[in-house]
RNA sequence: GCCCCGUUCGUCUAGUUGGCCUAGGACGCAAGAUUUUCAUUCUUGAAAUCAGGGGUUCGAAUCCCCUACGGGGUACCA
């Protein structure tokens, strides 16, 4: 289709760091990082800082240790290096002026004096008359510029360090066409495009000029983004024609946007708290308020997973596999599979990613995790027993944060005992038999999982109690509940004294 | 308001050149099987008149038009 082959492919996460950075935004670099990787290309990495005033420290380390976390490796960039540096564009300030003088010069951009306050009285206006206020073809003739003034107004006012921005001047009654991607042919007429700020009058380049200074100068070959960006698109192709770069001027993909699990709208920071899921790849602390916004991370998320449940959300391979390493994601990853409408966020699906992907990751790399939430809880427990734990449990549990919970009683002895365990097992002569049990564990020497379970279920057998009763009160005595892996696993874990400590706890504490 | 994008089971989606779609899969849900428990696993099932309405066609989820609804944009923010 329009990708051209013949060109190197290099494509960019272009985030700008004024907080943590949102999974919608994840997602997108995720897509540029399989696009580059399956066509052996370049993924970089730019910050785009040229808002100094919403600049928020330390968002740009948070980006660089998602993705590392992430395993999304940038190939150069910010904390990388690179040929095409620096990748910062308030580090690149210096270059943008040319460019605007450049288009200043052949008539594509003009001076523009009106100061934000003198703009936002007018749109007042307008919109009291229930117009729009636009800064365009029709409207810059009336307002303060280059365009309208005299040229030695303009010079004096130049002269004089008057504060002035550069507007794109967009020309008349032209058609624009998008050939995106993912949605194919977009026209827009320029007649209905307002005349954007490219540079501001604090010397730094707008969003618009510096991504296609940069992307033209950082040689990309692909702008994969979010949908947000298509209206401001024509602008971008403009700008291309206006510097003469049309031939090089890269591919457009607009990535369909993440909906909030329920009603509409763009997925937000506040969704994910209200709803039970991270919105962040990892916790975030605004330096500001102290806010804690949830991580994936820090929610026992596993990275490999995130990966996988993200792939996902506007994009699907065509067949019935649903379980992708990032190694067959680069394979299977293709732009014309993206979808066009915006995907809702599944808890539900996601725990079940993570679900499966807990069964596959190594005991012991879970162990590790675990370890620390048990460290919270005072608890000290060798990494051999922790792995062992972790083994025979797993797999009733989605997250690292859902083990203690089926685990418990492999460090402790349970609390309370479940009501509705012994309404419904616990007979009058429980007792009696859990005696003649702990008996029989207190002479077994060899203490495994076989040989305890061969023996008990040789003594139930001998004696014909009923199985499922006796079993369960014994369960119920060392669990508290009725939950857990097999009974004799929990036995020769804990012990033989610990084992009978704890049926004798629970005779007594039960009676009926 | 104006411009742009979108609309298949509750959710993610398959359905690429119109016929093999009595619309497939996955999550979730329900039932059953396995299990001494919980969970896992397995089997089965319910679940979309393809937003609605018009065309085009022998035939449309697939092409065209209109309407509705949803979303995005409309800053000296990205």
């Amino acid at each position: 289709m329009g990708i051209n082959m013949n060109r190197r492919v290099r494509v960019r996460f272009a985030p700008s760091p004024t907080g943590p950075l949102h999974i919608g935004g994840v997602r997108t670099a995720l897509y540029n990082y399989l696009f580059a990787k399956q066509n052996n290309g370049d993924f970089l990495l730019r910050i785009e800082d040229t808002d100094q005033t919403r600049f928020v420290p330390g968002a740009e380390e948070y980006i660089i240790e998602a993705f590392k976390w992430l395993g999304i490796n940038f190939d150069e960039g910010v904390g990388i290096g690179g040929e095409y540096g620096p990748y910062r564009q308030s580090d690149r300030k210096p270059m943008y002026k040319q460019y605007a003088d450049e288009l200043l010069n052949s008539g594509w951009a003009y001076y523009a004096f009106d100061t934000p306050e003198e703009l936002d009285s007018i749109r007042k206006q307008y919109e009291a008359e229930k117009k729009n206020f636009q800064y365009d073809c029709n409207t810059r003739g009336a307002l303060r510029n280059s365009l309208s003034l005299s040229k030695e107004e303009v010079e004096e006012l130049l002269h004089n360090n008057v504060p002035y921005v550069v507007r794109f001047k967009f020309p008349k009654d032209t058609e624009i066409l998008i050939n995106d991607l993912i949605r194919g042919e977009v026209k827009m007429n320029s007649n209905l495009l307002d005349d954007k700020v490219l540079y501001k009058s604090d010397g730094m380049p707008t969003y618009h000029l510096a991504n296609i200074v940069d992307d033209h100068l950082m040689e990309i070959s692909h702008v994969i983004r979010g949908e947000e960006w298509l209206p401001s698109c024509p602008l971008h192709v403009m700008l291309y024609e206006a510097f003469g770069w049309k031939d090089t001027m890269p591919e457009f993909a607009h990535l369909p946007l993440l909906l909030k699990p329920d009603g509409n709208g763009k997925l937000s920071k506040r969704d994910g708290d209200r709803l039970g899921f991270p919105v962040f790849p990892l916790q975030w602390t605004d330096p500001k308020t102290g806010d804690i916004s949830s991580g994936y991370r820090e929610s026992g998320y596993i990275p490999e997973a995130v990966v996988n449940i993200l792939a996902f959300l506007g994009w699907n391979p065509g067949t019935e596999q649903e379980i992708f390493s990032m190694q067959e994601l680069v394979e299977a990853f293709s732009i014309e599979r993206i979808s066009k409408s915006g995907a809702k966020f599944d808890l539900e699906k996601a725990k079940w990613y993570n679900h499966k992907y807990l069964q596959i990751a190594s005991n012991i790399e879970i162990a590790k995790q675990f370890d620390l939430i048990l460290k919270d809880k005072q608890i000290n427990a060798s990494l051999d027993y922790i792995e062992k734990v972790v083994s025979l449990v797993k797999e009733r549990c989605s997250f690292v944060s859902d083990l203690w919970e089926q685990s418990s009683f492999f460090f402790e002895k349970p609390s309370s005992y479940d009501e509705k365990i012994i309404q419904k097992r616990w007979k009058e002569d429980t007792p009696e038999v859990l005696k003649e049990i702990i008996g029989l564990l207190d002479s077994v020497s060899d203490f495994t999982t076989e040989n305890t379970d061969k023996i008990v279920h040789a003594f139930i057998e001998e004696r014909q109690i009923n199985m499922g009763q006796i079993m369960n009160c014994l369960r119920l005595s060392l669990v508290g509940a009725g939950k857990g892996p097999n009974l004799f696993d929990i036995v020769s874990m804990i012990g033989k004294e610990e084992s009978i400590e704890r049926i004798n706890k629970a005779i007594e504490a039960i009676k009926k």
